[in-house]
DNA sequence: ACGTCCGTTGAAAACGTTTTCAAGAAAGTA
DNA sequence: TACTTTCTTGAAAACGTTTTCAACGGACGT
């Protein structure tokens, strides 16, 4: 009797005693799938991602469960995902198991995913063209002006030969930071600057600094695509003898939590993944629980340099 | 019509083209919960963790993910469990809406989780006993052999000062690490060993390098409860100057990725936490095809030390 | 040409809930 | 006492699928 259960209308006293009695006999659970079919409503928020490994996608994933834990929403992950098609069944697989979903897509422009428009739909770190903006909550930060930043940093210090280690080819948010160290150099009238090939991972940092070591002369200032990518540009540097930061300043991106734990300290740019994963999810709730409300969130919060032990004058080398 | 799209049975042509254009024309997707309502099985893996932060966590997400996705399924991840009042509510949200189960509670014994029989459960580094091993799979890893390997290691290195810092409260790993420590010592008739209370991150790590730093005399060799302790650990030890492993060895436990780039290299305890995840929803995969397959798994996989660069001999300091 | 069998197809039952509908009982009012 | 209103409760409809059932038609064999 769904009555005594949900407290739906007046029940009898004795009667709603012997129901519950009755139910936590049987270890009575009621049927999520048939309640959902029912009430269009799963009680689950489904985030779509391309991995999940690694501290920036764990601190993600921290925020978000957080708050979802807390309004007692359970989370679809769905992740792995380079290609559109795979992202395709992915979106279908997960359509009507969850009321509102959180997509991270680097690497895809959101029309491709033919997302339906009848979920509130959350992007992260998502491309998502202003025309598309309509409907749906944009949720970014600034990539170009982070690395911008860093190098305005670095020039401060006295440095003039840059090199950038870039993140994963196809990645919108690795060719953003790219963008932000050209248009830096550019606006400095630094035209040497070089960019290497990299990734978001410690090997793709550490293959990086062999091409660094043989450079002449040699760059006096490193950025990488993300902290993982600039802690294995550190350890392979220091392995090789560099003084970090004495002849090479090194700066991250992403500022996860084992930066401040290197040694030296990683300087890097922090991006606040946990709160947004809170706040995605927290903004999800709000257009579930208020499915009129028309106003759509498009902000791109801004990237904090974080200064620890990896940056210093250029002094000593000139 | 369900027959076209599932190819249940034969269908004349002419109709199955009409039907498919007129599916893709209103972009029709089966509900998923009627689906599941009458067939029984959602597609779905459970799984229920005690955090979703850190290396450790995200790699074990990363294995599991990859075979999940290889076998179309999803999912389902609820975290942030501390008490078991959480985790019943937990297991009651999720039962139902997936086909098995993985439980990662090394803070709970499994039956004061009440979970129901009907679904396919793997245990991972949750501590079931015997007793309660009949309809379960448990996949474990050597805690207790870990650190024990760890103390013989370091004694054959000439350490005869160790100290311990442990994992959080309560948690069952933690204590099979500890416990792992004051055996190994107690077999080598040492009787100071120093346990120190610590944690599962970075700054347990950092609070107990500063205890450690006012002892006197010092302990040539301090083991970790995990890896991010562990480096918490060495970084205070080198901000205050102490030389690495010159002075002081330092190994962790679980050989998360990041353990390989600090400087320099941590030494630890291997633990297969990728492989496990994988192990894990291939054989809740298994248990689901061929649900009349009596055998259990029951296995304590071996942990496996990883030499690297934070420990030394300790004839310096002699 | 007739009977049998197989392939195809539409209708209906089932899955486990919640919600609606209507009926019945109890209570209050004239 | 009779009528109306409110409270309680049982039955039935609905959610969107899959599967079963039965019927229909055609093809094949005798």
């Amino acid at each position: 009797m769904s009555r005594v259960l949900n407290n739906t209308c007046a029940v009898a006293e004795d009667k709603r005693l012997r129901v519950e009695k009755a139910a936590s006999a049987l270890g009575y659970v009621p049927n999520p799938n048939a309640r959902s079919l029912l009430m269009k409503s799963t009680g689950g928020m489904g985030m779509l991602l391309p991995h999940v490994s690694g501290e920036f996608f764990s601190e993600f994933l921290t925020g978000a469960d957080n708050v979802a834990k807390d309004n007692d929403f359970f989370l679809l992950i769905s992740a792995s995902h380079g290609k559109a098609s795979e992202w395709r069944s992915s979106v279908q697989s997960v359509y009507r198991r969850v009321d509102g979903l959180i997509v991270m897509a680097p690497q895809v422009t959101p029309k491709r995913l033919n997302l339906s428009q009848d979920i509130p739909t959350v992007f992260v770190n998502t491309p998502v063209p202003e025309r598309d903006r309509s409907g749906v909550d944009v949720i970014g930060f600034d990539n170009a002006g982070g690395t911008r930043q860093a190098v305005e940093y670095l020039l401060n210090l006295g440095h003039r030969r840059f090199c950038y280690v870039a993140g994963p080819e196809g990645a919108f948010d690795a060719a953003e930071r790219a963008k932000g160290f050209r248009e830096a150099l550019d606006s400095a009238g630094i035209r040497d600057g070089v960019i290497l090939a990299g990734g978001y991972n410690h090997e793709d940092g550490a293959l990086a600094a062999r091409k660094i070591l043989e450079m002449d002369p040699r760059p006096t200032a490193v950025l990488a695509a993300n902290d993982y990518c600039a802690l294995g540009l550190l350890t392979e540097l220091q392995g090789a003898g560099v003084d970090v930061p004495g002849e090479v300043s090194i700066i991250g991106f992403d500022n996860v939590p084992s930066a401040a734990f290197s040694a030296p300290g990683l300087t890097t740019l922090g991006v606040p993944i946990r709160e947004i994963g809170e706040k995605a999810i927290e903004r999800l709730l709000h257009r579930i629980r208020r499915p009129d409300d028309p106003v759509r969130l498009s902000v791109e919060l801004p990237v904090n340099l974080v200064v620890r032990d990896t940056t210093a004058p250029v002094l000593r080398q000139q």
